[in-house]
DNA sequence: CTTGAAAGCTAATCGGAATTAGCCTATAAT
DNA sequence: ATTATAGGCTAATTCCGATTAGCTTTCAAG
């Protein structure tokens, strides 16, 4: 990886950990493993870094969707998967999404970061909600949508159905990132929920 | 009030907007109206005043209870009130819990405060999931549980019960944290919520 | 009364952290 | 071969922000 690159994620890595102004670019530089200065020929400023790991973000949350074997881009071919949808398949989803979240070191670490500078400006608090509210429901809302026209679920009311699905899952999310401890306590968590989830909207019932 | 507690209120403030190291202690005084010295007639030294911010909330949740109009030490008494429990009570007290949480100044402040800091150290951290997440679930959970054993809901999983009651309201308050706009929005979803989740614990379906 | 602590102020001090200046070397393009 | 650029380094510079020193005033207790 070139130096550019490595500075980006040395950067996001000590940001996610203790915030953007608790790090030195001293610190980046020292990780990265040249002297604080010569960031200065790749990046103008330590808040320009900070830009680029947020513009750089963007461009990346296609891959997200790749990540969680889904398409992403398409809920309706997405669906075809999902077609013989059983309680099984639906903790496989619901752990998956999970874990992916959980685990994945460039989003946990983007996750984090972002946890602690939401409050900076309104881009920023857009940004968040937009990668961990409203992009999710969204998405979700469409699959379990699908899941509700197949006669799989059964709701009148989707989106809340979907905030039903979701808002657990982010949640436990939030403690595993600040008690990574609890990973096992919130993976059973997640599939007691999950499994409640279909008892309450799935067909059977 | 006197100067003492007047600068813990001020750096709550500007812990919460701005985070403790964006904060100086010049900031705190001006808002104070004392100059910086000063400030270390009442307290050894900045991390001082976060230290005594923290402490000062675990004396004061006791009021939190209170301020949602239930005991909060005793759930069993305070189930009492919710013996003749129905759907508007439920929606109620989602309504109650939410705009608590979101409106009171102070527990509004600390909440953002500790959202910045929570991965500074361990103690944080636990200080973070006991307040937001242990303690709401476990005693909204006893007071759930009493509604299940009178009859008013019905699950054989109280604690996922209360999972899925509980997770969108704090889902919904961080987005309100970071994004006040969307209060309105907000509301009509915890609406909607506690309205389906009656729907899907309450004993009539 | 007078005295000593509490609480404020101004003027240092002290250290740290971002950034700039200016120099060097390798290497890729002409 | 020459040269320009990319990318690295050391040594300032500059600014800022926490904290300390030391003085003053007020006021309550004796």
């Amino acid at each position: 990886m070139n130096t550019k690159q490595r500075i980006l994620d040395e950067a996001l890595t000590l940001f996610s950990e203790k915030g953007y102004a608790n790090v030195f670019v001293n610190d980046i530089a020292e990780r990265v493993g040249i002297k604080a200065p010569s960031l200065y020929k790749h990046y103008k400023n330590k808040q320009a870094i900070f830009d680029a790991i947020i513009d750089e973000m963007s461009s990346k949350f296609e891959q997200q969707a790749q990540a969680l074997s889904i398409n992403g881009t398409d809920p309706a071919a997405d669906a075809e998967v999902y077609r013989s949808m059983d309680e099984d398949h639906l903790i496989k989803l619901g752990n998956d999404l999970f874990a992916y979240f959980l685990h994945d070191s460039y989003t946990k670490r983007f996750r984090k970061m972002l946890t602690l500078e939401q409050f900076k400006d309104k881009d920023l608090a857009k940004v968040y909600s937009e990668q961990y509210f409203d992009r999710p429901l969204s998405y979700q809302g469409m699959l379990l949508g699908l899941l509700v026209s197949q006669g799989l679920l059964v709701t009148d009311n989707v989106p809340i159905m979907t905030l039903h699905f979701y808002a657990p899952i982010y949640m436990l999310l939030t403690v595993c990132d600040r008690e990574p401890d609890r990973e096992k306590e919130a993976l059973k968590l997640i599939e007691e929920h999950i499994r409640q989830f279909d008892k309450l909207y799935g067909r059977d019932y």
